[in-house]
This record gives structure tokens, C-alpha cells and sequence, in this order.
RNA sequence: GCCCCGUUCGUCUAGUGGCCCAGGACACCGCCCUCUCAAGGCGGAGAUCAGCGGUUCGAAUCCGCUACGGGGUACCA
């Protein structure tokens, strides 16, 4: 389908050329040598011809075939059945005729759209994984952005696969993230309930009403019957689809059922052809006749996922499906269905999935974490937003630091890529630095709680600066504050006195920084500083390098966060006998 | 088997026919800044835009084929 329209257009194009026979300067053609590569003004200045120009994107969708005017600029304003275009690169007038391109509006957003309402639709079968979540996230992000509505719905019509305690874990993990949901479970709505294990008689009765029409009907064959079938199809290179044994004699079928045998309703998928633009993907198409009817409701009398989706997101007004790429072949199916019903769909992004680091899919038996479990390693929720917002998705501005309010303010459907994308570990990393930077101190230190556990509000508050700059997740607040927090054993395998450091040397530090420290010299560890250093240089001696004996004395290690902050923060009665102790392992 | 989706530096990406012998970020390397470590600044290395054909004066961008990857093909979602 997209194809013969693209051919067609290129058809109707060499026509175009053909029927506009103007002599071709050869001038024209010199347009910047050909020693070079040739450069070609990116906007060239205003051209005219003795024809009509004629607007051609047939990639785009764009009608063509559409007169311009004799002459055009580049710039010029553009009207067409698509919308309000504008001319970019007028070409040089010997080659005008095809190459008057027009830059279509963006196709996926037209100019007023109601606010959207969205859903995440999960089912409890276990924790929920970036994989998972980012797809919610795009959800939200789709509904704040358009000042719509995120709706969560848990899809439980499967209760063979339940896992206990799954619903809380998702709802926790949203909640941790910061997706907060307008409608579903816990805070209810206009549609409730919001859980499909509650909605079963909606289903039958839409059901119902289905067979009533003749788009459903029941089906008797066994698991049996059907495994053979699909062998035969398959042997035969055909596609693998319910051949509609039981459409055929519907009053045996309803013998059977009336004894007892169990029975499921299928769709019975109309002839044709299915197509939607996909906002992610532009035109997908499918052939009817590769389309399996669908069961819609199983024996036990519970809706499949295609049933129950589909309703639901009818009743609760849903205006956008963004949900995993692995729907896709599903979509023509459900599009049958609201056809059938006689419902407008609603529109289709499908967002490609997350890939482990070995390309594989994610998935929790592959080791991917689980959200929760990002939190418990000391990542920031807005971090964890930050890196799956990058995760097919770009800032049209290129800023990749952004706060879920600022990716908020830039999003849409179609910066996101439809290519699936490894979840980078190291990025999270990077990004979880920065947003830790960018706290304010007091939130800081109330984060740290669970990992200072033995530090008071007051000495999480001052060791908070010196820690923010540079953990890279909150857990690494414990041990690099961990020197300060409790007392550090000698280590003999720390280097000391330090490379470019003699002992003697080392010795006179840790006698000076002792008798200043015993003066009260921590009132003013600038001045401290200064006066150390100052003594270092006079012996032709770095302070980078001297003041490592510092380090090594009060933390225990070559670097750390600041050593005259971290002196400040223990106190003389602390330093001392660090600075005493390190001097103790110099030869005097 | 049949169908669908995808393919730009190791990774995430920019890119919508000339601004691209491809730009940014993470990771890596070097230098600078600096009391260490971080953060930051500057620079380096890293992509024959999956391959091949076609259209075009010109293709990462449009078309076709192939390859590879992923998904679907369930009374799972």
C-alpha cells in the first residue's frame, strides 16, 4: 500500500518532468564547480519559472501533484490537503519541475487536539523493570505534556500467571518514580473499578453483542485439534490461522455447548485490508488474511487480553495506546474489533522495547532490576526519569540533564525512536551524579538517612556538602563518609608516607598541622591550609602531593572528600590522634 | 513456515535530498583547573550511516532487494 502510492507519485513526477520541457541552462548546472563538493545555497535565493511549480513529498505522504505558482521562494507559505507547509530549498530552475520540495507540518500533531487520556495497563506477573516502566513513563509524560489524563489499569485476566504482591510492588514503584496516576487503583475514578478481574460481566455483555452481529462466534474445537491444524499450516507454508471450522456449523456448536463442552468465542476477522498510522512508526499495514481469529473470550469465561483491552479503553475514553512494540500484530485485531462495535479507535504509538546489554530483551529472569531495586541501590527517582526518558527518546534541544518537568515541557510521540535501545548502566550513573548535585542541601542530607544511619540530623547536615559533590549514587555516601562517622583502622597497605614524599618531611607536616590543630587552628582551615602549604613550598614540595600524608592520616586513604573539612567536622579531640597515630608510623 | 517491526561511533542518540568525508552524550585516553577524589574546561581516539542495486547533478535521508536482529503466530499479557 505505501508502496504503490510512492510509486505512483514518482509516476506522476516523471510525468511532470516530461510535460515541463524548458530548456536547461547549462549554467544552472555550474553551481559551485565540480572540484569541490559542490555547494549548494541551503536556501537559495527566489526562482521562477515559466511553469508552475509543483509540490512534491510523496515519502511524506504529501499530495502531489499540486500547483505552486510560477514562482516561489524559498520560506513561502504553502497551502495543501496536509495542512500549511512551507517551501525549503527551491532548486536551481533547470531541475524544478521535481524538486520544489515542501516541508511538511508535523504530521503527528495536529493543531488542536483534545487533552489526551492515556493508560498503563500492567499485568501483575511480577515487579515491574525499566523495560516495563518506561513504557508507563511515556504514558505519563504523553498525558502531562498535553495536560491529559493517566489512567492505570491492572489487567488480570490471566489468574494462572498472578503473582502475589505484584500489584503493590507496580503501584510502589509508580509512585516511587513519581508517575502518579489520575484514575485506578486506590484513587479510583470515573471508570471504576479499574481492575478487569471486576469487569468480566462487561465483557460478556460486549461479547454478546458481538455474536449478536455475527463479528463473534463460538467455537468448539479442542487444543487438539487446533495443535494439528497449525502443524498442517505450517508444513504447508501458510500462515497459521483458525480455518473456521466451527463458523460453519453453528448448530452443532450450540448442541455441544448446550451438553457441556467447553467453548471459547472467536472473532471472526473480516476480509480486507488493515492500516493505521502508527505515531512512532507512520503506516503499518497488515492483510486481513494473515490475521488469526482472535479467541475473545476463553472457556473459564474470562476475556482475553484483545477483548478486555478493547473495551476498556473504549469505556474509559482512551484517546492514545502507547504500549511495547510486541502489539503490533496484534493492532489490526483490535481494530477489527472497534470497527466491529462500531467505536472510534484511538490512536496507536508503539514504542519499542529495552534491551539488556547482551541484546536481549529485558527481562527479570535475564537479571534486569527491578525499579525498586534501583532505588535500594541509591539512585534518584528523577535520574532513573531522566535515563529512560533518553532511552528512545531525544530532547528536540539536545539537553539530556532534564528534570521530569523539563522532559515534560519537551516531549512528543514523535521524537521517539522506533529502534529498540540497550539500557546503559554508566549513563544512569553520569546522570544520577548530576541530579544528586543539583539537590539543595537540606533534601540532600534527608536523603542520606537510610545510608548514615548512625549520623545525626546535624552531622548529616554539614557532611552533606562535602559528600554531594562527589557520590555518584547515595549509597556511596556510607563509605566515603564512613571515616568520619566512626574510627578508621591503620591500614598497612596504604602506601605512607605517600609517593614524592619523604619521611622527614611527612613527619614535620603531621607535627605542624598537630601543633596548629592543638592551637585551635580548625577554626580557620583556610588559614590552615594557607600556612601548610606555605611550609610545603619552602621545601620545593607540591601541596598535592604533601598534603596526601593528610589524607592518609585522617581517612585512612589517599582521597576522600576534603581534609580540612573533614578535620573541621571531627574536631581537634578526633584529628589529634589520627595525626598523632599516622606520625607514629614515621621513623622519628 | 507465515506475517510484522527494526538496523547511524562500544552504548544512547542528532539527522526528514545539498548545512554531514556525519554532530552531541556516556564510557575510554590525554591535558588544564584543583588540598585528594569528584565535578568542570579543553583536546584525542572511536561510524566505509548493515550490504548491494536504483532514483538524482547530489542520498545517512527516497525506492527495491538481501543480510542480520527483534517480535508475533496461545483458551499469556
Amino acid at each position: 500500500m505505501v508502496e504503490s502510492r510512492a510509486r505512483a507519485a514518482t509516476a506522476s513526477l516523471r510525468v511532470a518532468a516530461v510535460a515541463l520541457p524548458w530548456g536547461v541552462s547549462p549554467d544552472a548546472l555550474e553551481v559551485a564547480g565540480r572540484s569541490a563538493r559542490p555547494v549548494m545555497p541551503r536556501i537559495p535565493a527566489a526562482v521562477s519559472t515559466r511553469e508552475p511549480f509543483t509540490c512534491s513529498s510523496p515519502a511524506k505522504g504529501h499530495q502531489p501533484g499540486r500547483e505552486l505558482g510560477a514562482s516561489c521562494r524559498a520560506g513561502d507559505a504553502h497551502s495543501c490537503p496536509r495542512g500549511l507547509l512551507q517551501l525549503w530549498n527551491v532548486r536551481p530552475a533547470w531541475k524544478l519541475a521535481r524538486t520544489c520540495n515542501v516541508r511538511p507540518a508535523r504530521l503527528s500533531e495536529p493543531p488542536v487536539r483534545a487533552p489526551p487520556r492515556v493508560r498503563f495497563a500492567p499485568s501483575p506477573t511480577g515487579a515491574l523493570h525499566v523495560g516495563s516502566i518506561r513504557t508507563a513513563l511515556f504514558n505519563w509524560l504523553l498525558a502531562r505534556s498535553g495536560a491529559g489524563a493517566f489512567i492505570l489499569r491492572i489487567e488480570d485476566t490471566d489468574q494462572g500467571r498472578h503473582v502475589e504482591g505484584s500489584e503493590v510492588q507496580i503501584l510502589e514503584s509508580l509512585r516511587w518514580l513519581g508517575l502518579e496516576w489520575d484514575e485506578g487503583p486506590e484513587v479510583g475514578g470515573p471508570h471504576a473499578p479499574y481492575v478487569q478481574s471486576l469487569r468480566v460481566e462487561t465483557y460478556r455483555g460486549v461479547a454478546e453483542e458481538l455474536v449478536a452481529s455475527g463479528a463473534a462466534y463460538w467455537c468448539t474445537c479442542t487444543a487438539e485439534r487446533l495443535a494439528q491444524m497449525r502443524a498442517a499450516q505450517r508444513a504447508a507454508h501458510q500462515p497459521s490461522r483458525y480455518d473456521r471450522r466451527c463458523l460453519g456449523r453453528p448448530e452443532e456448536v450450540a448442541r455441544e455447548r448446550a451438553g457441556g463442552t467447553p467453548a471459547v468465542l472467536r472473532q471472526r476477522i473480516p476480509e480486507g485490508r488493515t492500516e493505521w498510522v502508527d505515531a512512532i512508526r507512520g503506516p503499518v499495514a497488515f492483510d486481513n488474511a494473515e490475521l488469526d481469529d482472535q479467541v475473545l473470550l476463553k472457556s473459564d469465561g474470562f476475556p482475553t487480553y484483545h477483548l478486555a483491552n478493547v473495551v476498556d479503553d473504549h469505556l474509559m475514553e482512551i484517546t492514545d495506546v502507547v504500549r511495547a512494540d510486541e502489539w503490533i500484530p496484534s493492532t489490526p485485531k483490535h481494530l477489527a474489533l472497534y470497527a466491529a462495535l462500531g467505536w472510534a479507535p484511538p490512536r496507536f504509538a508503539h514504542v519499542p522495547v529495552v534491551l539488556s546489554e547482551d541484546r536481549q530483551k529485558l527481562s527479570k529472569r535475564r537479571g534486569a532490576r527491578s525499579v525498586l531495586e534501583y532505588r535500594d541501590l541509591g539512585y534518584l527517582p528523577v535520574a532513573l526519569v531522566n535515563a529512560m526518558a533518553l532511552l528512545g527518546w531525544s530532547s528536540p534541544d539536545g539537553e539530556e540533564v532534564l528534570a521530569p518537568d523539563q522532559i515534560v515541557a519537551r516531549f512528543s510521540l514523535d521524537r521517539v525512536q522506533p529502534s529498540p535501545a540497550v539500557f546503559d548502566e554508566q549513563r544512569l550513573d553520569k546522570l544520577n551524579g548530576l541530579h544528586i548535585r543539583m539537590l539543595p542541601l537540606t533534601r540532600l542530607a534527608e536523603l542520606l538517612a537510610p545510608w548514615l544511619p548512625a549520623a545525626s540530623d546535624e552531622q548529616r547536615l554539614s557532611l552533606a556538602p562535602l559528600l554531594q559533590e562527589r557520590i555518584t549514587r547515595l549509597s556511596d555516601a556510607t563509605t566515603l563518609a564512613a571515616p568520619l562517622l566512626g574510627e578508621v583502622a591503620w591500614d598497612e597497605t596504604v602506601e605512607f608516607p605517600p609517593r614524592k614524599v619523604d619521611a622527614a618531611t611527612a613527619a614535620d607536616l603531621l607535627d605542624a598541622c598537630a601543633a596548629a590543630v592543638e592551637a585551635g587552628g580548625l577554626e580557620d582551615i583556610t588559614a590552615l591550609r594557607e600556612q601548610l602549604t606555605a611550609m610545603l613550598e619552602q621545601r620545593g614540595l607540591k601541596a598535592r602531593d604533601g598534603f596526601r600524608v593528610l589524607y592518609v592520616a585522617v581517612l585512612g586513604a589517599p582521597a576522600g572528600v576534603p581534609v580540612f573539612d573533614a578535620m573541621r567536622f571531627l574536631g581537634a579531640e578526633a584529628t589529634l590522634p589520627r595525626l598523632r597515630r599516622a606520625r607514629a608510623h614515621l621513623p622519628s
